[in-house]
DNA sequence: AATGAATGAGTTTTCATTCAT
DNA sequence: TATGAATGAAAACTCATTCAT
């Protein structure tokens, strides 16, 4: 049950464009574009304070260069951050296109799409906070975006495809809805990484272990394949 | 299948101790103590706009008084937050031991439990954004408080307490995880709200119809319901 | 002809709220209300440098207080400026009704007048530029202003009734608009002063003398003379 | 009494070195040499806000050009704007020189003196703005300059020969200063544009009409014409 | 329990100016 | 001539907090 051809190794997924060691300030002879220090930085720091609680003073400290940078490149405040949410919207779609589940059977593929949303949120904390952070101010900082936005549901068409293979296989039962089906398993594999703090403080039980891990993405596998299994 | 003892008459929960009436500026001659009315100013202002971009001038505008009095009450900005948060969290543990489910059959009951909670979540937006807002922060405005924490989970006694019942009644499988059924309950029924702002914009369908909600508390009434199936 | 009630001694009108000694920062012990030190030194760094060119840490320094008293007194760099034109409208307004031109015969009321309106302009050059630098910005910052506007208009009916006078006795002749008679005298008056620093690099010659100014007067209060005589 | 040799055609006078149709950014292949886009740009800027008002970027883009362009053909912000008013005081001198009263009788041709300045400056008012703020700036970007200055003052000269000859006919009394003369019709016809915005708030009274133009004209036309005559 | 006024430090943002090309 | 990107200094404005009353 456990081959699939996506990212048989566990979880580690290589965040895509995120800086492979950028939590001290950028070296001075930092190679790479403004630009592009500014949006890592920025993301880093909107993600630990949330939108308010981040100052452009951390920021451009943390990407090596100057306040006036930020507007130059993006504008404002707001428009730094819009540009963070949709690098982190397509480092999402980025991701969602590069599964493929064609090879697997059916219900081995479900398996798979779970395990690898579930591992993809463990792995970017700091995206799911951002999309919170995002939430919280009513998502008006992507509402305006074009590059986010409707056709961007890559894992809805993933997941129609495959229940319609499954429906067709004799192994899922019928008119699951995908969108549905996508928000159980979404939800819990963000809320569990969303809420850990305070579910740490209410529940006295540590939630972040490797074995609690693997027990949650047990169960969501274990709900969906059950919620799927035809009667 | 629907016939519950807890709150029967659908979902529209009063919101225990939220304004009656407080969409705009305290009026002059408002009777509830100050304090009373701070925290619920406090806690419409955080909800809308977060931690950092919350403001004491708004807090106190909107509550009818002035910033001295917050200091006098709550000591800081901070404080008042902590404080905001205990009463969401009085809240609920309120609302949790209020529900009772012991004259219900296990599997009515389960069901009723996740409506129960569904409709908790969706009458209660701005406490969930609190809750957000809380763990963007990492929940550290929560850690010191004595009320909120460790024993407060009812629920999950409440959950133990019904699964057992169900096993002994041979309707549920045993070896379900109560905390871990409860996020998947918990989960699904936050994440609906705290995201459906990002949620509307990424899928191109209207997400906050009463269809909508119905279909999802189906789905997950449905998945509870079948994951706990013995097979 | 010299003989009026009206300030007969030359022209040192005492600037009515205007400081004594306020060309360096406010003392410490300065006992007058902030707001007052704020106007007050806000009207000597705006009549300095413009609006834009004025900037809120001079006029706080020079009032010996701090920025944020200028946004809870005024709100915005805006409002002090507006209240800076009430005062500056104020004062005038003021001044035009402690003029008593009623004692005199009109031919010499009405060189009174004219003297006075010199005298007042040449005295108040921080008004004048203050006034201009209203005019640039189109005077939007007065615009809104209850006290300035349409009644104030004291000189005018000062200068109906003085026309109408002269007219009645025979030594004006009729037929003259005293709106346009006050643009008349009120142009050169403000004028002589306003422009006083392009014409002084134009024209080669020191228009700053006090023989100047007396010829000056004399121009303006002959040519108002000579227009108002009857054929 | 209207018949004059010079521009008779009412007032439309055409704005020497004055944009066509430059209402709108520059368009991307405008022909004119950058040198002239800017000087163009920067007056209608520095009229609109004021010296410190006016921001470089606002001129470049008015001017289809970029910043350092502004540095290279003018050396700085200040250097902009004194070249803006050479331009400005320029115009005017080529506009005076252009002035031939001679062909006039001496009283038709002060007429016609006092209604070209009148004219002229209502046609300009972007001009009188500019020579606004340069007097709010105490006239010291002018200071240094060469071309402006001094020699100038062409009007004067025709003035005093127009006096001259008036005298000599014996339509004029004798002993009129010259450039006082002057100071009474320009600061007449400066004061009723520049000061328009803050008269049209004070006295309730619509200024910019047609007929009040007329009538102003009329005023200031019968008042030299009455000063001028001989007893 | 309440207030009006004040403060200090910090916020986002702007702007004239320049560099490398 | 031209440009895109960058910089340093300072601008306006905000905000949590406190004092005197």
């Amino acid at each position: 049950m456990r081959s699939t051809t996506v990212n048989d190794a566990a979880s580690p997924f290589p965040p895509p464009s995120q800086p492979r060691s950028r939590t001290a300030d950028a070296a001075p002879g930092d190679a790479r574009p403004v630009k592009m220090r500014l949006l890592e930085a920025a993301q880093a720091v909107f993600a630990a304070h949330g939108y308010s609680g981040a100052n452009i003073s951390d920021i451009v400290a943390q990407a090596g260069t100057t306040k006036p940078m930020v507007y130059y490149h993006f504008g404002s405040k707001e428009g730094l951050f819009a540009a963070v949410l949709e690098e982190v919207y397509g480092g999402m779609r980025a991701y969602e296109r590069s599964v493929d589940l064609t090879a697997l059977p059916a219900a081995e593929a479900m398996a798979a799409l779970v395990r690898v949303t579930f591992d993809y949120h463990a792995a970017h904390p700091d995206w799911i906070r951002l999309i919170s952070v995002a939430n919280i101010h009513n998502a008006r900082h992507i509402a305006a975006s074009a590059t986010i936005g409707s056709r961007n549901a890559t894992v809805v068409q993933v997941m129609q495809r495959l229940l319609e293979r499954g429906v067709a296989d004799g192994v899922f039962r019928p008119g699951v809805d995908p969108l549905h089906l996508h928000m159980l398993i979404a939800s819990f594999c963000f809320y569990r990484i969303s809420n850990r703090h305070t579910w740490s403080v209410i529940f006295d039980r540590n939630l972040n272990t490797a074995a609690e891990a693997r027990a949650q993405l047990e169960l969501v596998t274990e709900a969906v394949a059950r919620y799927l299994r035809p009667d």
